[in-house]
DNA sequence: AGTAATACAGAGGCTACCTCACTATGTGGT
DNA sequence: ACCACATAGTGAGGTAGCCTCTGTATTACT
């Protein structure tokens, strides 16, 4: 039943055609809240974002918790994406036009400017949150609970 | 050191990390001449591509052999890389302004036309493959056998 | 004070996709 | 034989998600 496996570009394939499902995924999933998914990941990183110094597992603030929130350089943002700082400008300008984001100045940097979610764009991530909790669908919901820690463990030595 | 793993929001983190890195590392294999990975995905499945019946493991064929491909209907190329026609369509366009593929009507069916490697595109292909094999950094290269296994068996879940 | 580095954003470009509409052809029904 | 319909490719035009290069504040270093 099994094709020989033989070289990696077969992997570089299976890889392709895993994330391109991935994305459309994702994309159908944000579709009703006019959401992309990059806007989404961008959003979500801001959500995540704890205060400095509140890293410890100790800490049990739940996820939306919007007081625990702090606001990120853009910067940062960048590079938690990984993606140049000029796109980060980007994706903070699609949702700043949502009302979803807001741009401060930051008090101790008159260069930088500080990224943080209204409480429109909390209310809007807590609620997909949720949905997607529910729906657990979560693309990676058809693989088994240790398929999905093997899945993790291999990508993160891909990622470097 | 681990932190927890909770959500798959992570997952698909790491999901994107590790193909931008992908996606980079073979547009940086591919720069020397001057071919994007999707031109070269294209071009892989055209000469990766048998003549009808010969799809059995018996078969000694070497991957270069040139005497073995069979031109394929835009359509077919379509299919397999998982894009519309019309983009294929496109990526045939670029190849064929490179001189590397031809295309050809399709004697049975004047609709279709068939696209084929060029002797310039087999040879490219060729000498691609042999670097690639040589170097065999194919990005999955940092991972172990088995990994790269349970990789495969887990996206080929993923893949529908 | 003077130079270098940094943070952001404007301008412009690229790849890799898509849909929609159109033309040329093939296929099946009556 | 005719007509309706499906199919193969492509022109036109659009989008997301990236990028670099340039310019302008501002801060940091010497």
């Amino acid at each position: 039943m099994h094709s020989q496996p033989s070289d990696s570009a077969d992997l570089g394939d299976l890889f392709h055609a895993a994330f391109r499902g991935l994305r459309r995924t994702w994309a159908e999933q944000l579709a009703p809240w006019e959401m992309t998914p990059h806007q989404w990941r961008a959003l979500m990183t801001l959500m995540r974002r704890r205060p400095a110094g509140d890293t410890k597992a100790g800490s049990l603030m739940a996820p939306e918790d919007p007081s625990a929130r702090e606001p990120m350089r853009l910067k940062d943002l960048a590079e938690r994406l990984r993606i140049a700082p000029r796109s980060a400008t980007e994706v903070v300008d699609q949702l700043e036009a949502k009302g979803l984001v807001r741009r401060d100045p930051d008090p101790t940097d008159r260069r930088a400017t500080l990224v943080a979610a209204t409480a429109a764009g909390q209310e809007l991530f807590a609620k997909i949150s949720a949905e997607r909790r529910g729906k657990s669908s979560e693309y990676f919901g058809r693989l088994s609970t240790e398929d999905r820690a093997e899945l993790a463990r291999i990508l993160g030595q891909l990622g470097d």
